[in-house]
DNA sequence: ACCTGAACACCGTTCAAGT
DNA sequence: ACCTGAACACCGTTCAAGT
């Protein structure tokens, strides 16, 4: 499970790239700093001389995770003209990059106040929306409605695969004669799009559709 | 910190309400399996007579807490004619509910798939979209659309009160340079809201912006 | 059946000691 | 300056024993 690389010079940067891909190969549950640790052929106190404690070490992940956003952005060539298709540009390449990292989501809600490559990207949206013609209070209620889904995450209720997944809606079971709405639903829906590969529904689909509904209608409040 | 109580007859009942009592008062970092023995009075192995362990416990959880938002819905006076207002109504009690249980969408978003009561709450959302005239296929992208936020989840970026909380835009200290945008439109938005009790914008004002922005996307989807 | 106490395998972290 | 090993205060959980 945990394979010791050579002992190259320990450092920040290298301690928390390689939390980065403990959590990626291993989940986050296996980041600890014990495993950290072992996964760099060191003892667990030697971290805490390039990280103070559990929480750096988390907030460090998070800058790792937002340099890779910021990278993927730099590398785009955005229309500028045209404020809603770049910022759709810019957010669904932010959630190409979560999606490398599907734990990253649950590490970024639980960081208490945001930090500075948080803020540096939500300052980029923020330009977007000012030289699209936004007012600044307009600017500001976005954000809030964005909320996490300016950085690619979903927060669905439930995840695909556990209601209609491989046993379709029979799965549901006993509980289905108390769900007639989701039942009816469901055996519609699923119908529709049989070869979905991403589970009971196409995320990629559903999360644009979600983003453009806000999108639009910041538009219309732009323009009112 | 641990108030001892009376020995009454442990159940599971009084285990899951105890330990949501013991989120509310001490936050969810301090309901342990051990913490919460304590606080009924008992030893910690007593608990898995009622309770398989801990992702048994946090389910339950979820329960009590669904359980307290369908009471409050039920009690609602719901224009049923009206989607719109029947939905708007519903998700702000949901809210509501959450507001008291902060912790809750952080409890929430780690349950893996979705619980019965959640599921029957869904269930209630589609049926309220079916009577208000939505395709089987508009009310599942809704439900993707809306996500957390169907239970009055926010999903905020950051707290209030890190930026310009009581410090204002100069807090944002040596950054702000770095920040353009943000600092341009903090100066602004802070100065239009200056008595907002609840931080630095009024995010009850904030959700119901962005949930109004989805229910108008979705009706103009409905009469297309 | 329900509850207990000791024990185990893990955590994050402090501290004194090594080089 | 950087790393180590033992130790401490916590976790969740197993198990054998009590009533």
């Amino acid at each position: 499970m945990a394979k010791r690389i050579e002992p190259v010079a320990l450092s920040r940067g290298l301690v928390l790239r390689s939390a980065v891909g403990l959590a990626d190969a291993a989940g986050l549950e296996s980041l600890t700093m014990r495993r950290l640790a072992e996964v760099l052929g060191v003892e667990a106190m030697s971290l805490y001389h390039h990280v103070a404690n559990k929480e750096a070490l988390l907030d460090g992940v998070v800058e790792v995770v937002m340099d890779e956003v910021a990278e993927t952005v730099a590398g785009l060539d955005r229309p500028e003209r045209d404020w809603r298709a770049t910022m759709r540009m810019t957010v669904l390449a932010a959630r190409g990059v979560m999606l490398r990292h599907p734990w990253a989501p649950g590490v970024f809600t639980t960081r208490g106040s945001a930090s500075l490559p948080v803020v540096r990207y939500i300052d980029d949206i923020a330009g977007i929306m000012r030289r699209g013609g936004f007012t600044q209070d307009l600017i500001h209620r976005a954000l809030h409605a964005l909320g996490g889904r300016a950085l690619g995450f979903a927060q669905e209720l439930f995840e695909p695969g556990d209601a209609a997944g491989e046993g379709g809606v029979e799965s549901l079971g006993p509980m289905a004669a108390m769900l007639p709405n989701l039942v009816a639903m469901l055996s519609e829906v699923v119908h529709d799009d049989p070869d979905s590969t991403l589970g009971w529904c196409d995320s990629q689909a559903e999360f644009e559709f979600g983003l453009d509904l806000i999108l639009d209608g910041l538009e219309r409040h732009r323009t009112a």
